[in-house]
DNA sequence: GTGGTCTAGACCACC
DNA sequence: GTGGTCTAGACCACA
């Protein structure tokens, strides 16, 4: 998957989530050991102390943890993971609401363009 | 409908889609008068030029067209206002799909979840 | 002819060119009357008050002149009116060629340009 | 080539024309960087916000891009600078041709006094 | 009173 | 150092 980065939000936001998502869908495993910063900065395209401020952010979530000498690892907790799966899809769907119905639409209404969509 | 602006986007952009939401969902009407960049400014508690940024922003759309002693007033072009509210919502669907199947969800479980969200 | 006003440029300014045009063109003749300010008016659809201010800036080239209770009348001048015309002319000339040779045409050019123009 | 910023319009707008043509002639190419607002501006003689509402509104256009940290560029895109010209000198000469047609010359004519402007 | 323009000066996130 | 955002306050032409 590339990185797509572009210039709407902050860089290293955009980097961060992408961790966060190939960890969530299962890029990597838990316990999985990343690679190193030069190498991510490298296939992302973006300068190294970027990637750097990026995964030591990222660590504050507990996805990752570094091992001083012997680089970042994914988390052995599966249930975090799942947690964290859990709460970005609850704030997805809250604010998809949200905002559709700030635009007049209801529940209903909502459920049924989802559908529509889906048969595109 | 209070302004609440927070800083987590820049405070025009804030502006901009307020507005937005107001004429599509119909709180201002088609060839209605806004109240005066002045006005609105106070209203939001912001400084007039970051409103006139906002409102002039806005004109690029067509929702809005300002004439220059009298006022600014929403377009009388019903469809163009339509229009947008679709292109809104197609932007809000398709964007709400994406992520949740980078996530790793398919079409039936996305409608699976929105399903739940409402019944609760 | 229709007067077309936009809000690109002043009002008045319009009126201003517009009437001149008219002058210039024939469309009223040296020593014509002019409509009154109010039928001027409701004809070019502004206040009577922009087209006033329009028809005594319009005064200061001498192309028509008041008298006090009978009305606006066009000059009698024909020598002034073809002065204005042959002045009118040349800035326009003389704009469109800085403007395309600020664009790197050179004078060949630009008359190959008008002529292809011509021919469309 | 000096600003010569005069009052007749907006400074942003003479600043926006004044870059256009500067791309356009080739003064800057394609993927240059652009100096910094903050330069730009000294170089002027404007406010620095002045200069950074002339280059955001020019960014509309296509023909700059900025990034955020780095500065800001002309687009690579070697066509749509090449688009742009035509687009100006199409609307230079159709403009320039509505307003003699307007004042009763022909087309014949009009080519007539391009030629003798150009062999004075 | 209306929108529009401009200046001066400050602060911020990012790289 | 870069672009970007925001405030405060002033002035202008127009109708």
């Amino acid at each position: 998957m590339p990185w797509n980065l572009n210039s709407d939000s902050p860089i290293f936001v955009q980097i961060i989530e992408h961790l966060q998502v190939d960890i969530i869908s299962g890029v990597y495993k838990p316990g999985d050991k990343l690679p190193s910063v030069r190498d991510l900065a490298a296939e992302a395209g973006v300068n190294p102390n970027t990637m750097q401020k990026a995964l030591s952010d990222l660590e504050s979530t507990g996805l990752v943890h570094s091992e001083r000498t012997s680089g970042r690892f994914i988390t052995d907790d599966d249930t975090l993971i799942k947690k964290m799966r859990k709460s970005l899809v609850d704030v997805q769907i809250e604010e998809f609401f949200k905002s559709l119905e700030k635009l007049g639409f209801t529940g209903k209404e909502i459920i049924q363009l989802v559908k529509e969509y889906t048969e595109k």
